[in-house]
Formats: structure tokens, sequence, C-alpha cells
DNA sequence: GATGAATGAGACTTCATTCAT
DNA sequence: GATGAATGAAGTCTCATTCAT
């Protein structure tokens, strides 16, 4: 998942071809369903996910609205396919940085970095995400499992304090996506300043504290 | 507004109750005002913003349907007008620990007790802010100026550095929905250590740091 | 339920008023409720549970689609009413005949008629009802409650072996309504002959037999 | 055609079960004709005509949705091969015991038995047959031409005077519907009394009344 | 002969909103 | 000020059918 185009919703078009239509056949289910993830996750990014319907995100990856309940039994399982790619990706990333940089001060600065430019590129998703976790059992479900995961993969970076690596992800997510969302700018705090104290707080956590 | 009920909606909600609600009264516009709003809090606390409608919450208050446009444009603007009511109650009890307790320790012990049960009776409502304030623009503003409001509330308690005040501000928030969702309590740390937690955070603070 | 009328359904209207359009206020919901469940009446019997939906009965009663879930909850209720209607109606004419004719002669070969009148008006809506009996619990449950009912009126008149009245109700039905789908004349019995079997079933049981 | 699975729906079908079919066989066309049939048989009976698709008839044959429709032309056509075999399977058994039994009181016990148990096992295929054979024209058509070869069976038989064939078809039918949807036994009459009667029905007719 | 990904019209249902009373 | 029947656009999901391989 690449961060989403900018273009903006379009309004419902016109039918096309009457019927019979060219028929694309567009390769492997597994294409078709990653093409449907990524449209989807631009659509719940711009629009919302109560903002969006499944037909548009069909059309968007270029199916008939059929075509997505081949891949996904509803609305909920796509957001949560949406969720977890985007938490391997940004995972991913911190891995890749813990194995190459150095110092703690340069892993938390790039880490900061890192997350700072994932959030900053999904803020509606992660908005969308936190209301859904409240309301919708499934996504709820699936986003539990996936703190399991994150909290493993903290573990597996060699940090072992549980509470503190769960206070480090609750206030590094909080703090990013207020800098994402702007929060911290309309309250007064540039984004330099806003960001040195995210890898301050990063950086206490790698050296122990 | 008083606190909602405790139940935990498990599912897509359910139809509401056939016999129309508490009564049918004849007040005074400010007394169905507040009426609709207690009953929308409730509402959206339960079901999520996208989860009620607003004949729902209309009969719940006890009116007919169209009675709720008589107060209220639209839906966004009873969201609007929940969330301010929620913010004030939480700031009034903030300003009145303060004008009351002694010393920052009492303070902070008080406040993130105040705020914490405040949090813990409203996740619902605090989640579908989140998403509305990305996706729905009247939503959106009134959130920014609420939060300057807020802002404002602490400089006249006294504290003075913008930026810890914008930081203290998204940390507290962010710890007591955590704490309120349980999310801390499913990752190994107890409700204790996480009140403790936010207890120092406030602290700090107040005691200029 | 009166006789449907025999219109043949006609296809998907254009969009007429584009909106706010004239509001028709159109009387009490018992006026609207029975209007639909008219309009349901001739649909299923035209086109078949299955061959038409909703919106298009709703149309046909003059209402938009959104009212019909005013009355009823989903197709399978208002099917029930449709089935409901249809059974009091053929027994309040068997009761009148009952009440007023003189000889089990006279009785029987009214009552055949009445019958006979009923099933040919309805027989869609008849083989309709055997399907969703089988396949949707609902409608199997007001089905069964219906056939009880039905006992009881024949208890109401006079007739009391229960096995007997069972297979009279049956082999009326089943009758009637090959005489109404027209099996019998194409399989070489004139319609003459038909009813007289029928009139002799019904007599035979009248006369205790 | 085997009987059918004895669970009854209960509620709107599940969705299939994921796993592919029984096996990818490739034999001959009427091999594979043969199991699109028994399957179609199986899922009409139980989810009736509308509550299957032609896809999961396909998958639980063992096939792709597109083979399908290389041997039949519509989701009607293969219904109709499912009632024609069904039909040509009871008259068979009733030819072999019109052949074999003795006395007409013996022949009509087992011809009552034979049928009985036919439709005991077919309960949900005979209630979409009707509904189907109101609604669309294929089906009634084949319906019709059915019952014309079940009239030259009883001619066959030796049976010749047609108005009473006709009765005892339609009755026969009429009366193992019911006892196999136990609509008699919901009316307090028990299965041996039920079955006495048909019997009699049965007996009667052969001895040529 | 078989596949199976794709189609797309359309059914069922919801809900924010209106307006005549 | 309140009512509440009615609206109608729109969203979720289904399924008979096609066709390129």
């Amino acid at each position: 998942m690449t961060r989403p185009p900018s273009t903006r919703r379009a309004g419902p078009a016109k039918r096309a071809t009457a019927s019979a239509g060219p028929r694309a056949v567009r390769g492997t289910p597994e294409e078709t369903r990653a093409r449907l993830v990524a449209a989807a996750g631009a659509a719940f990014e711009h629009d919302g996910y109560f903002g969006t319907d499944t037909n548009r995100i069909a059309k968007a990856a270029g199916y008939a609205p059929g075509t997505f309940y081949k891949h996904f039994a509803d609305k909920a399982e796509i957001f949560v396919a949406v969720y977890e790619a985007w938490i391997a990706r940004e995972w991913d990333g911190v891995a890749a940085i813990v194995a190459d940089a150095r110092t703690p001060t340069e892993k938390a600065a790039r880490i900061a970095d890192a997350v700072l430019e994932h959030h900053r590129a999904w803020p509606g998703l992660r908005a969308s995400l936190r209301a859904l976790v409240a309301t919708e059992p499934a996504i709820r479900r699936a986003h539990r499992a996936s703190r399991r995961i994150q909290m493993a993969r903290m573990a597996e970076l060699g940090l072992d304090d549980v509470g503190k690596n769960a206070i480090l992800l609750l206030t590094v997510e909080r703090i990013a996506d207020a800098i994402a969302d702007g929060e911290l700018r309309e309250l007064g705090m540039g984004d330099d300043e806003a960001r040195g104290r995210l890898v301050a707080v990063i950086e206490d956590r790698l050296r122990g504290r």
C-alpha cells in the first residue's frame, strides 16, 4: 500500500457500455484483491469509512460492484485488510531502520520520521479506525489482534518492559496522529518542535527509560 | 448530560424499542433542546454517530422526528452540541478541583480521576469524534474552536507554556482514552499503574515541567 | 382485499419530480397499510413473491419505497398480511353462506362457488404460498397459525370430526386450486363436472360423512 | 437422483461451504449432466429454487460456474430436468408395483407407500414446483407436458376414465404432499390414519370406482 | 469439455429531512 | 411548538450469466 492518490472523489458516473461491455480479464485473484485493497485505502482515507461505499471502491479499482464481494465478505472485511497492510508496512519500515541504523539517537530520529510520514499520509484512515474499533465488533477484534502483533514486534526489537512498551506504542501513535492532523500546529507548536518531542520519547525508550 | 448506560453494543444496532419515548412534554425550547442533546449523547455513545439516526434520537427524547429539526439544522449540529456540553462539563470539573485542592500532587490525582471517569463514561462518543473531525468540515471547525477554548482554560489555570500545554492536552486525552477503552489492560498494564502514569504526567506539568 | 387488477406489470418508470416533489399526505396509517396490502396482493398474484419487489409494491400503492418499511418490517411480513386478509375474506364468505342457506345441498353449492371464485381470482398467490411455507420460517409459522384458526372455524360451523375436517380442508383447497389453475380442464374434465365433484365433497361432509 | 439429506433449512440459506465440490472429474457429458441434476435436486429441495444459485449448484456437483451453462441454457431448464427425473422415478416405481403385486388391495398399499416415501423425501422440491408453474412460462409448459405423460401412464395401467384419473392424480398428489409436509399430523390426524385414507382412494380407483 | 474471474442490473433496506396539519 | 406520515436518494449485497483462456 502506497500513499493515496490526491484525486478528489468523483461523482457517480454514467453507465458506460449498455450491456456485453468489453470484458477485461485482469489477472490473478491476488492482483485483483490487491487492487481492491489499494482503492479501498485511498477511499477510506479520503472520504472516511462511512463516506465511501463498496461500489465506488470496486469501480475505482477498475471492477464492477459484484467483483468486490468475490474477494471480501463485506465492507468491514476490506477495512481490516487495509489496516493490516498499513500496519505491516509501518513496522517493516521500523524493523529495517533498527537493523540499519547504528546509535539509539539515529534510530529514534529515523523511526520518528518514518512513522510521521506514514501517519501524515493516512490521517483519515486512522480516524475511521478509532470509530470503527468502538462500534464494529469484527474490526475491534482485528485491531486487538494487531496490537498483540505489534507488542511482539517490539519484543523482537529487544524492548522487554511490557508496560513501557504499551505506553510508548500509544504515545507515539497519538503524537504522530496529532502532528499529522495538524492539531499541534494549530495549537502553536511548530512541526520541528513536535518532531523533536517525538524523537525524544522514542530515544528514551530505546535507552531503556 | 448524565452518564450513558453502561451496556456496550455487541453488533449492528437493534431496531429501537417500539414504544414512544419517555414522555410527550411541552416545555420551553431550552428544555426540549436539552432533552434532545441528552438523548443524542446517549445514542452516539451507544451506537456511534453513524449507528443512530435522528428519528431515534427524537423518539428517545420523547419527541416526534420533525421536532428535531426545529432545534438543530442537521445531525452534525447536534453532535457539536453534545461534544461541547461534554467538554464543558469536563473542564468545569477540572476548574473546581484546581480551586479546591491544595498541592500539585492532590490536584493531579483528583484531575486524573475526574478525567478518567469522564472518558470511561463516554468512550464511544470520543471515537466518533475523531472520525467526524477527519471527515465532516462543520464538526472539524467546531472541534478546533473547542481546542482554543481548552488552551485558554489552561492559561487561566496558570499554565503558560503553550507547547507543553498542547502536549499535555493530547497526552492526557490519549492515555485517558486508552485506559477507558481497556487498551492498556489488554496490553498487560493494570489500571492502577496506568492511572499512576496519568497522574505523573499531570503533576509534572503542574510543577512546570 | 378484492380481486387483483388485470393490469400488466409496468417497467421501471422514470424518476418523476427531481426533488421536493408534491408531498401527498394520504391519511391514516391504517389506510396506507391497507393500500400497501392491496397493492402487494395484486403484485404477488401477478408476478409471484420473487417476481416483485417492495419498491414496486410501494409505488403501485402510490408511495415511495421508504413508506413500505414504516408499515412492514420486510417483504415476508406483508406477504403474511396479504395471506391473512385473503383467508379471512374466504371464511367470512363461508360463514355468511352457512348462516343464510337452508339445506346442506344449498350450502355445499354456494360454498363451493364462493371458494372457487376466491381461488380463481388468486392462483398465483396460492402458488407462492406453498413455496414460501416450505422455505421461509416466518411464513411457515403464520401459515400454521392460520390453519388452526380455520379448524376452529369449522368447529364453530358444527363440524366436529377433526380428522374428517382436516381432509376436507385440504381436499377442497386442492381441488379448488386445480380448477382455478385449469389443471383439470387440461386433463379433460369440464369445469362443470369438476365443480360437481367439489360440491359433492362438501355436501358429504356437511351430512356428517 | 437419490434422496436428499434430511436436514431442513431453518432460515435464510447459509453461504455455501467454502471448499470446492466433491471432485474435479472429466467424464462424459452425460455424467456431468447427471451430476449437475443431482446437485440441483438437492439444492432446490433444501433451499428452494430462489434460495440457491447456479454457481452453488455447479460447485456442489464438482464443477465451475461456467460448466453449468454448457449443459443447461438457464436455471429454469435444470429445474425442469430435476422435475422430470423425479416424476419418472415415481412412475417407474408405480409401474413395477403394478406388474408385481397381485390384488388391488396389495397394489394400492404398495403404491401408496412408494408415493409417500417419494414425496416425503422431496417436499421442498414440490413446493417450488407449484410456485414456478404459476410464474415461469417455461416451467409451466414442461409441467403440462409431464401431466400428459402421467395420464398416458395411467391409461397404460388399464385405468380408462379420464375424469376419474385426473381426480385421482391430484388427490393422491395433494394427500401425499400434506402427509409429507406434516400438515395432517399438525391437524390431529395420525400418519397411519392418513396413509389408510390414501390407500383407500387408490384402491377405490383400481377397483374402477 | 471445462474453467473461473468478472459482470452489472437490481433487490432490499435505511435514514436524513420535509411539510401540511 | 410539535407532529408524524411521507419521502427518495443511496448503500449493501446477490446472482444469473458470459467469455477469454
